[in-house]
This record gives structure tokens, sequence and C-alpha cells, in this order.
DNA sequence: CCATGAAATGTGAGCGCTCACATTCTGCGG
DNA sequence: CCGCAGAATGTGAGCGCTCACATTTCATGG
């Protein structure tokens, strides 16, 4: 592998001039400038990041810490997030965790600190993560993707709430009086937010709010509760928190002969691309994940120029309406 | 930040007796080595990996570049294999690019090559991206997660053709004489290793093969077609080669009234999470992602040891039976 | 109590680059 | 044709670490 000192001694020039056209400063002669090209380019040179990095202290890298089971928000985030970073001339490393354990994301942590990012991005789906990093002193930016909106966090999410909101207010909108909800995980944040979202839309309209059902995300507990859900009656709406349950409640509801949305309406959140080919069609809540990966790198970098950001970024979800809702019956 | 010669200074050793203690070094005395562990907690200090890399020239860093959309099959794999090279003391890099044009992934190449990646692994989903990357001179070891199976590359992968055969001899082994395919795009290598395994199993029974329909991964493609296709008839079964376009299919079916499986039988392919809750729940073919990422790490790891892989590696996805197929009528 | 070799520790160079500064070239007016 | 400012280029140090080797310390036997 060539170094600058090849590339200098091919074009007879010194490494400083070298290191000149490799960083565009102005100062270099045309002719000078095009015989070091192609001494570059003779030599298939690349300049090494890592000796640059240790004489710059910059890396242009930032660490990304994702935590908990690949699921479509968090992925979909990371991937948007990656993105967007790639465009600011950033690049990412990634620590992806299993569990959001004090420890691991220690040893996290640690790994991206010591290979010098610049800053941390944790796309935190339980409090678990935020309170584990929280105890954690970076000496570098933090911005985290989470939606409790907790002080003393650059923090960036989607609206979980306005989307439960949304999500309610359609529904009572349709006429029903009795709008369940079956929430996600106890220890997920945008599940809390959800089920807040919820329980004020129903207060604010006078309406009863009820237990929430708790599921856990997945396809599965959203078809155990819809098996339960079947028998019982007094409710003509269900507001699942996310599309994966709802897909499950559809599944024991259609087993069980319930009509969806004669005899009970479903509205889901996340717009998952298999929701708009639910049986029916699901009435849901969407999120801009590449947006929101946009919006971490945006106050990644307002950040970085050690301008700090007092209020929380926010994105509105929109209600995207299928079949899966009506008027009850 | 403090460096090896503050904890050096503050231990009251020399900063080589520091680089040992970091090294884990059995030639330093338990009493020293206490010492330096002492200075080492007190300054909070984190020895630099990029000084590291560039006197000992590894990084202990792989590039990971993924092409094209993030879809399941992909993700997962790209997931997976970020666990096992964390468990494998590797850091990885991503290098996430939108198409797989040659211009693009020398971009890609070149970015992580720059930071001196110790390997590349390619998560290809197109043969546009095997093209690309094979015109490309890396001078550090490429793995590839691909199915198209061709020589000179070190590859590993799901067994497509397997997968596909299986989900063809489980309908025929119902009695359907007239199976159809739902290929995925063109371009893409999974796509056209389904058709192949497909086309194999009915050509090794002796059934009709049929031009396949093609769609493009996603369940409105699924949709548009099924919407067509219950119109026609003169076959009882369809083999899909995703679930996602399965999905579709039973979204137009049931809304032409074609009941599944009785009328007509679906097998898909991927065994999303979803997939157990469609209305009805589909048959597919499981694939393993998380076994996939771990055959990459462990086949790089070979590869980094310096000893040439001849037999690309690949797992056996396997059939889930559900109530998406039945005998025919 | 000293020589001796092994164990423990220290020294200096250098990885490939950029920074700050020094030096050498240009072109131009007098 | 000389001097000079400004442009172009060069020089040497040093980022934080590890490597190879040099030196010191320690325990042991004679």
């Amino acid at each position: 592998m060539a170094n600058i000192t090849d590339v200098a001694r091919l074009a007879g020039v010194s490494h400083q001039t070298v290191s000149r056209v490799l960083n565009n400063q102005d100062t270099v002669r045309p002719v000078t400038r095009e015989r070091v090209q192609a001494a570059i380019a003779e030599l298939n040179y690349r300049p090494s990041l890592v000796a640059r990095a240790l004489v710059t202290r910059r890396t242009r890298t930032v660490g990304l810490i994702s935590t908990g089971n690949p699921l479509y928000g968090p992925s979909s985030t990371a991937l948007g997030f990656n993105e967007a970073a790639r465009q600011a001339g950033y690049q990412v490393t990634i620590a992806s965790m299993a569990t959001a354990d004090r420890a691991s994301m220690l040893d996290a942590v640690d790994v991206l600190l010591r290979q010098h990012v610049e800053a941390v991005v944790l796309i935190a789906a339980d409090y678990e993560a935020i309170e584990a990093i929280q105890g954690i002193s970076l000496g570098v930016p933090l911005v985290t993707a989470e939606s409790s909106g907790r002080p003393g966090l650059h923090s960036v999410s989607i609206d979980q709430f306005r989307g439960a909101e949304l999500a309610t207010a359609h529904l009572a909108d349709l006429g029903h009086r009795d709008i369940l909800h079956l929430a996600g995980p106890a220890e997920s944040m945008d599940a809390a937010e959800r089920t807040r979202g919820w329980r004020s839309e129903l207060e604010r309209r006078g309406l009863a709010v009820r237990e929430p059902l708790v599921g856990d995300w997945s396809p599965e507990s959203g078809y155990e509760i819809g098996v339960g859900l079947a028998r019982e009656n007094g409710f003509s709406a269900i507001f699942s928190a996310n599309d994966q349950m709802a897909l499950g409640l559809l599944h024991a509801l259609s087993n069980a002969g319930v009509r969806v949305p004669q005899d009970l309406s479903i509205v889901g959140f996340d717009d998952i691309p298999e929701a708009a080919h639910f049986i029916p069609p699901l009435t849901t809540i969407r999120q801009d994940f590449a947006e929101l990966g946009r919006d971490i790198m945006a106050t990644l970098l307002v950040v970085l120029d050690g301008i700090d950001v007092a209020e929380p970024v926010q994105t509105e979800p929109r209600l995207i309406m299928r079949a899966s809702t009506g008027a009850p019956a």
C-alpha cells in the first residue's frame, strides 16, 4: 500500500504538496496538481483516514447504538439515519446489543469512544436504554431517537402521543364510544406515549377509558389477546399500538367470525409495508422514518457545532385511512 | 483526553509498561499492573484505537456494503452478521447505498478502504451489485452473501434453489398438478434461484411448467397480479417468491371470493414474522438469517487467516406448513 | 556476599498524515 | 537587470501508540 511519501517521490514534490492536493487547497499550481494526481492514480493511492484522524483528532465517524429486537420502527430509523449521515460525509459505526442493560451499554460506548467517534446516536426503544446511557459520561455529543421527552437529552422523535390521538380521534369521529387499546410492552417508551395519547383523546371527548390490554408488539400476542377478545363485547373499536399486533387481532377475529369493520373497527400504528394488504387493509398511523433519520443527523450537526438544541425535534405522523375502520353498527 | 504518557507519568512507570498492561502481557509485576490500572481508572483513560491501528496496521474493522431497499432478508442478514462480528471482536462500518451501480460501489469501497477495513462483506440482492464489485480490485478479502453461486467469490448463502424445490414439492405432494410461480424481479439473484428451483422440481415430476408471473417483491405487485389471476383458472396452486407478494395475492383473492386453500393453495418464501397471521396463515419457507450472519463471519475469519475457502457455504431452508395450502378440490 | 541469568522495565524510532513555519520560486515595477 | 512581494513549495515536529531492542532489577546458587 502506497503512502503519501511514495506519491510525493513519484510526483517529484514534497509530501506536503501532496497533502495540499488531497485537501483541495488552492495554493498548488495546476501543473503540479496534475502531476500529483497522476502519481496518485498510478500508485492507486488512498490516503489513510487512520493517520489523518490521529493528527486532526477528527474521525468524521459517529457511533450508532441500537438496542433490542430488529423491529420495523428502529431498523427503519437506523437505515434512514445511516443514509443521512453518509450524505453529510460521516461514517457510521454500529454497536448493536441484544439487551439494553448498563453493562452492555458501557461496553458499546467504550468500543465507540476508543474508535474516537465524534458523537453517539442512540436509537432507544426502552426506558432502560435511556437510563443506562444517561448514567454514562460520554465526552462527546449524544443524540437520542426516543419519545419519552425527558429533559437533558438532545432527542428527536416522531410524535407518538399525537399519532395515538389521531388514531383515537378517527375512531371517535366515526361514532365509536367504547374504544379499547392494545398497548405495547411496559418497557417501551413509544408504547407508553401511544397509550397516553389514546387516554388523553378519550378523556378530552368524555369517553370511557378502560384498562388497556398489553401485548409485546408481536403478531402472536395480538392473536392471543384477540382470541380472548372475540368472546367479549361492550366495545366497537380497538386501537392497536402497532400493525403487527393488529394483524394478530385480525387473524383471531376472522377465525371467530367477527367482521372487521362491520362488527369491530381496528386502527394500527406504523404503516408497515404489509398493512395495506391485510384483510381488511389496515387503517393506521404512518411515520416517516427516513425523515426521522435526517432529523437525527441534522440535530447532530447542530450539536457538533457546539450549538445546544434546547427543543426536542418532533415530526408529526399521519393517519392513513383504510378499510379496517368504519362506523359502528 | 488522557493519553498513554499521562497514565505512565501518574503510575510512575514508562509508557511501554502501560502498553503492556493494556495488551495483557504477562511480564508485568502484579504490583506494577495494579498501579497502572489505578492510573487508568483515575484518568478515565481509553487507549486510542486510531493510534494503535496506525502502528499495528490492523483495525479489527470490517466494512459492510448492502444495497437496495431494506427488505426483510437483507436487513435480517445484516443484523445477524453485525452480531456475529461483535462476538468475534470486530467492529462493523456500514456503507449502504440506494443503487448498486458501479459508481456508487466504487464510492462505498473507497470510503471503506480508506478506513482500513480488514475485509469487506457485501450483502448482495442483485446481479448488478456482484458485477460491480467484481470489477473492483479491493486488496482485502471479500465475502459476499449472494445466491447466484458464481465462481471466484467467497460466498455464503441460504440455498434458495432448495427452498423453492421444497415449496414446489409440498404443493405437488398435496396433489397439485398445475403450480404457478409468482417470481421476484429479474435483477434479483434470489428470485432467479427460486424460479430455477420451482422449474426443476416441476420437471423432475413431469408437471407442466408455465411462464412465471413477475412481481417486484412488494405486496402491491402481488395484489395486482392476484387481481388478474382471480379471473383465470387452470391452476390450483401458486408458489410466490416471497411472503409479501403472497400477502398481496391473498388480499386480491379474498376480494374476488377465491378461497385459500380450498380453491387455491399458496406458498410463500421467507417466513416473515407476519406470515403466521396472514388470513389464512401462510405456508412458507423459513430462512435462518442469524445463522447466515454467523456463516458470513465464520467464512470471513477463515479467509482473514489466509486460508482460501473453496466451497461456497450454504445452509438449508425449511418448509413451514400452515393453513394456506391443502389438497386440490 | 557476589556473579549470573531471567524477569521486569525503559528507550527511541516510526506508523502516515497535518500543522506551523521556513524557504524557494515567480512575475512585475523601477 | 535587480529587488520585492506574494505565490508556491518544502521542512520538521508530533498526534498516541507498538515494536525491537537496551537496560535495570531481582532472586538464586556457589
